[in-house]
DNA sequence: CGCATATATACGCCGATATGAATATATGTG
DNA sequence: CACATATATTCATATCGGCGTATATATGCG
């Protein structure tokens, strides 16, 4: 993994891909429909964000079935999972990623569930 | 001091003011004058970055005579600090911010120094 | 195959942002 | 005041980035 400091950050710059970022950091793998209802954002959108953010190395992806699971890279250089776990240190409380969490528990007919629908 | 983490990575996803910062923290207070000539810049750059790191809190400002020195604003949040600091562990080898302390050190009739030009 | 679901991509639009050149403002000096 | 230096700001321009809508692709199922 190779990524620029300015690169990065131009990443990390927009709401949207941080909310993404910090559910990842949390869950370890979710699919698109997953964060699609966690952020309550149209799949387009959140389809866009994560594929810059998977041309960037910043997750990778991975196909099960119908669904696309994403993760954080785990190959991405110390120094920037540092500046991630500092910044989620500094913001999972605030508003909007405090509720992100719960939006994605309260998520009806979740996939990769060991459940019976 | 309060400022958002989108907001805080929009900032930091220039490499010129990323430069500006990392000299701004290894060297406490640097004029504009001589950002500009270590990054090789022209002044109306440099000024138009400092005034947008300014304006988001991010650095102070103090003239001195026909000076203006910027620092580092010490009321960050202790988040955005640590994002600060593992970012300066991971790049200050790096081209072009290896060169940029040199570049000022190699400056002639830097203000301030204790010299008699 | 035909249809539903999940995901990705293309397109056009619009606001944000970076830039160089020119100019304005402030300070110091004689 | 005249002039030099340091810094800030304005202006026009070009580019980038995010958005919603529409559409394409892939998988699963009957």
């Amino acid at each position: 993994m190779n990524i620029s400091a300015d690169q990065l950050f131009k990443i990390l710059g927009d709401l949207t891909r941080l909310r993404v970022l910090l559910l990842l950091s949390r869950e370890g793998e979710l699919c698109v429909c997953e964060l699609t209802h966690a952020l309550d954002e149209i799949q387009p959108k959140i389809s866009r964000h994560l594929a810059l953010l998977r041309e960037a190395g910043v997750v990778l992806d991975r196909r099960q079935g119908q669904w696309i699971y994403y993760r954080l890279n785990p190959m991405l250089p110390a120094w920037a999972r540092a500046v991630l776990s500092a910044t989620i240190d500094g913001v999972e409380q605030q508003i909007p990623f405090r509720d992100d969490l719960g939006a994605l528990a309260g998520m009806a007919n979740r996939p990769g569930g060991a459940c019976c629908t």
